[in-house]
DNA sequence: CGTCTTTGACCAGCGC
DNA sequence: GCGCTGGTCAAAGACG
């Protein structure tokens, strides 16, 4: 989130943006552009189109698109006058170097500005976050008594909260390696010894049983006593019934793979019973001994909806592609965790996810299945009536923002970790998907910022861009098919399989 | 040559 | 115990 904010300014601040606003050349940049740490890299790919669209957005929008005009007029008068300045340097020294002065006085400022807006929207942030987590964390607790009540329930309980252990340290890391807000950390350390207590407690309401927090990415954060040996854990986790929740993800696509940010690799395929379409299984090899796997299959009911079930947690840091598709299927998980899907009404729980507002989803808990398993039908649109499936107790709530399929999988569009913008968060619900993502991209300048990067890209910026690390981590998603992550599908990728055509195994 | 997909075989869980 | 089914393994082939 911090880093969204940082590489806001950072375009702000860079070179190139200084660049297109002057004729001046580069040299004239090296002295006075020096306190301003420009990114040139991620410069590259604006061009004067982000900047007319982003004047654009200085009009209509908030305080610090303002600051950026002004930011931008002084940083144009400070680079286009230094050439004037060696020529006239001996007849007004002075005067020169006041006005020099002055800049530079100026631009501190905008810079304090900038940064406490930044700060200011950390803190909104954090401040969400934590409301958030604490909403989950009330009702998951108050849900729980019920649940107890119920056969088994308690290790589902526990099994999802293993599966979606918010762990924000993990999906920020990925995203801010050179270290983030001290606030923000506190409340990641806060959020994660809170997720521990609540598992340490759920362990012990469950007389008799072993239990393994077998989440890779607990793994990295727990005390080398449980960091033991992933496969021991996992073979202690599979005497455990309900280990790991499942989250279903149902898309409309006729291409035969979601590209989800991950790297995927296919180890079987089987006709799955009453099912003419192959299901095919494939585990993630972003990192060595990745215990998430996810099976693929196309509806038996509608063969252009692609059923995607996820299990299992990653153990390595996920680039912001997955970890949008991570963040769907955590906010499904904690669905499930908080006992909305077994509500007798069907009524959903969109308390939680007031923002998500396209997409109605189907929450299936089915007690015969191994595992707990949730379906977020992602295939529907605001107005269209809710999918019904067979299993009984379910409940349709809608998704979070990340769970735009057209934007799941594009490196671009991943990593609005941003909180919802607050008219969503009002519970207002854009009634079309295109109002929904003007409304996103009205109310978050990163996604303002990605889709101009987006946008430059795709009008002839290198393809390779060697100075964003989030773009790199995203084109290390699709290394295996060297293309660039589709909106949702892989039609090209050499996951690519002929549906229904193969026989069982 | 390394990586990935394909696909038949194998295994475990479950119901009868 | 047997058969069915789902899930995984691993050898072979394809591909870049």
């Amino acid at each position: 989130m911090e880093k969204q904010h940082r590489r806001e300014l950072t375009f702000l601040h860079s070179g190139d943006f200084l660049r297109q606003n002057s004729g001046v050349a580069d040299r004239t940049l090296d002295d006075s552009s020096h306190h301003v740490k420009p990114h040139i890299k991620e410069m590259d790919f604006f061009s004067t189109q982000y900047q007319s669209h982003h004047h654009r957005e200085s009009k209509t929008n908030g305080s610090s698109s303002l600051v950026d005009s002004c930011v931008n007029i002084g940083l144009n008068l400070l680079s286009s006058s230094p050439e004037v300045s060696r020529a006239t340097n001996e007849e007004k020294p002075n005067a020169e170097e006041s006005a020099l002065k002055m800049e530079l006085e100026k631009l501190n400022e905008e810079n304090r500005r900038l940064r406490s807006t930044l700060d200011q929207i950390t803190k909104n942030y954090n401040e969400l976050k934590g409301q958030l987590f604490m909403a989950l964390q009330k009702q998951a607790h108050r849900n729980q008594g019920e649940q107890d009540a119920v056969n088994g329930m308690p290790s589902t309980i526990m099994s999802v909260q293993q599966f979606m252990d918010p762990r924000p340290s993990a999906l920020l890391d990925v995203n801010e390696p050179s270290g983030s807000d001290d606030k923000t950390r506190e409340l990641e350390n806060t959020m994660e010894v809170i997720s521990k207590e609540r598992d340490h407690r759920l362990i012990q309401s469950i007389p008799g049983k072993k239990v393994s927090v077998d989440d890779g990415s607990d793994q990295t954060s727990q005390s080398p006593k449980l960091d033991l040996d992933q496969s021991k854990n996992e073979d202690q986790a599979s005497e455990v019934p309900f280990r790991k929740a499942r989250v279903s993800v149902r898309a409309r696509s006729e291409a035969p793979l979601i590209s989800d940010g991950c790297q995927w690799r296919k180890y079987g395929q089987k006709m799955a019973k009453g099912n003419p379409c192959p299901r095919a299984y494939y585990r993630c090899t972003m990192a060595v001994g990745c215990p998430v796997r996810k099976q693929v299959q196309r509806c038996a009911d509608d063969k252009s909806i692609l059923i995607t079930t996820y299990e299992g947690n990653h153990n390595h840091p996920l680039p912001p592609a997955a970890t949008a598709m991570a963040n769907t299927t955590s906010a499904a998980a904690a669905m499930l965790l908080s006992g909305s899907t077994k509500s007798k009404d069907g009524l959903p729980s969109s308390a939680y996810f007031p923002s998500l507002p396209y997409a109605t989803s189907m929450a299936t808990l089915s007690a015969s299945a191994p595992f707990p398993t949730i379906t977020l039908d992602l295939t529907q649109g605001p107005n269209a009536v809710p999918f019904l499936r067979p299993p009984p107790s379910t409940a349709s709530f809608p998704l979070p923002l990340h769970g735009y399929p057209q934007l799941l999988g594009n490196p671009m569009f991943a990593p609005p970790k941003l909180p919802a913008s607050p008219a969503m968060q009002l519970g207002q619900r854009p009634t079309s998907m295109a109002e929904t993502v003007t409304a996103a991209i009205a109310s978050d300048p990163n996604f303002t910022a990605a889709l101009a990067a987006a946008i430059s890209t795709i009008m002839g910026a290198p393809p390779r861009n060697n100075g964003n690390s989030s773009i790199n981590n995203n084109e290390n998603n699709n290394s295996s098919n060297g293309v660039p992550a589709p909106a949702l599908t892989a039609p090209g990728s050499p996951q690519v399989q002929q549906s229904c055509n193969n026989k069982p195994g």
